[in-house]
RNA sequence: GGAGACGUCGCAUAGUCCGGUCGAGUGCACCACCCUGCUAAGGUGGAGUCCCCGUAAGGGGACCAGGGGUUCAAAUCCCCUCGUCUCCGCCA
């Protein structure tokens, strides 16, 4: 959500980030519309509260005798402040609805319009180059017998997939290599549910332009995540946390689901975009002043795992119409997929300033002993996609696969997957 | 699945039957000051969150799990939801 006082006060500032995102900036003028029309009412429903307040007390004072010819009188009044409040509530959700259109301001140098217009802040890495035709990952993990998609699709349909022996390890030493970066960083596991509140979902910004996206289920009126973003964020809400100590960081392994309804006949060979997966997340909670380093952190951290993967990648700086309504700017790592002859994105790492915080109601205790909303940040650390990246870049003729060598301890000292014969 | 109890200001509790004197008492913890003097005690005072008006000082409102209702008036009465706990049954 954003400040509601920055609208009152700088409405151009939005407007102009409604615009980087290509979005209608006429949001903002309604918007400031809508809150004062929630302020007078509210400011009129407090002066007739205080009235009623005031003739309680008299009544309860009263003698006998006056008692019903007061009370006679006061019943006009309880109308009309039940009527005021009335018309409080409704201003109120007006305004709500008015607000929730507007997605969270852009951070400067965050480059405008959408999909297309990223800007790449660098390549890293050299383009691998084969002296043989090099095979897509799901050869390959068809030939380590490491990925299943057949038996995927009967089981659970299309987008659905077994990692079997090799592939199911090389799956859990991606995410313990990552889990082990994150604890050296000071970052704290939580495994997290998958399966959240409406509330909780709300909270985050997913459920609103992206929310078909989303599994649900009615019976038990649960979402279930797509990535444990959703239950870090919600980990604190409606709570003032500590930041006196410097960032709260959690890094959270779950199963994320995603219907992918949007992307029929995108990527549907291999694993790239499934339905179901493995990631570690990290989350961050820290202050305002200290979003945009912490998000420099993040992103290095990430880095540091692709180059210890040996993968060549590229930093994308995502534009603002592509952002999603709670980031104020967002990084992806994009790794060299050779079989596409692209950069394909492994990681990605937001930094959502206060903007889900207010939503989630999380502060922190500011130097002067106020309150303030915390800034969060996320981003990826390792996910199963990354297996496809990892296949494809260090394959070797006879369809092997070179470990990389920090995944090794992972692997039990595995230095080279080979295809399984029967 | 069946039966019941509970949810109050950081923590622990009082208040709920009998609605107004309760935005709410007490203990612990906390902060300031005073006193005393040595491994601690005593005294006085202060302190919650959110919102509205105001440059400010200040004023006002809301908040007793959440939502709705009854009433001139709700922590207190009624209904629903969520959560916690106990017992029984069932399954791991």
């Amino acid at each position: 959500m954003i400040d509601p006082v920055l609208l009152r006060e700088n409405p151009e500032l939005i407007k102009h980030s409604q615009e980087l995102r290509g979005e209608s900036s006429a949001f903002v003028d309604e918007a400031v519309a809508a809150d004062a029309v929630r302020r007078a009412a509210i400011t009129e429903y407090e002066s007739l509260r205080a009235e009623q307040n005031a003739f309680g007390k008299q009544v309860a004072k009263a003698p006998k005798d006056e008692k019903a010819w007061l009370v006679a009188q006061a019943q006009d009044l309880a109308a009309r402040v039940k009527d005021a409040n009335q018309r409080v509530s409704e201003a109120e959700s007006e305004f709500r609805l008015a607000v929730q259109r507007l997605g969270n301001v852009v951070i400067d140098g965050v480059p405008a319009g959408g999909e297309d217009d990223f800007i790449v802040l660098r390549e890293v890495g050299e383009v691998p180059s084969f002296d043989f035709e090099p095979r897509d990952h799901l050869e390959i993990g068809e030939l380590l017998d490491a990925i299943d998609m057949g038996r995927g699709a009967k089981v659970s349909g299309a987008r659905f997939h077994f990692l079997k022996g090799i592939g199911a390890r090389l799956e859990l030493a991606i995410m313990n290599m990552g889990l082990d970066r994150a604890l050296a960083n000071g970052f704290t596991p939580l495994i997290t549910p998958t399966l959240v509140r409406p509330e909780i979902m709300q909270g985050t910004g997913f459920l609103g332009a992206h929310s078909e996206e989303i599994y649900y289920l009615p019976d038990d009126e649960l979402y279930l995540t797509g990535t444990s973003e959703v239950a870090l964020a919600g980990y604190h809400s409606d709570e003032i946390v500590d930041l006196s100590n410097g960032p709260l960081r959690y890094a959270g392994w779950s199963t994320c689901y995603r219907r992918e309804a949007g992307s029929h006949g995108k990527d549907t060979r291999g694993i790239i975009r499934v339905h179901q997966f493995n990631k570690l997340e990290m989350f961050s909670y820290v202050d305002p002043a200290d979003a945009e380093a912490e998000h420099e952190r993040l992103l290095g951290w990430q880095e540091e795992m692709l180059q210890a993967l040996g993968l060549t990648y590229r930093v994308i700086d995502v534009a603002a119409g592509d952002l999603g309504s709670s980031a104020a700017r967002k990084f992806d790592v994009e790794a060299w997929v050779p079989t596409q002859g692209a950069y394909r994105e492994l990681t990605s790492t937001s930094n959502c300033t206060t903007f889900q915080a207010r939503r989630l109601d999380i502060r922190h205790r500011t130097e002067s002993g106020r309150t303030a909303p915390v800034a969060t940040l996320n981003g990826t650390l390792a996910t199963t996609r990354w297996i496809v990246a990892i296949l494809e870049t260090h394959q070797q003729a006879d369809g092997s696969v070179v470990v990389p060598e920090a995944l090794r301890g992972y692997l039990g000292g595995l230095e080279v997957l080979e295809p399984v014969t029967r």
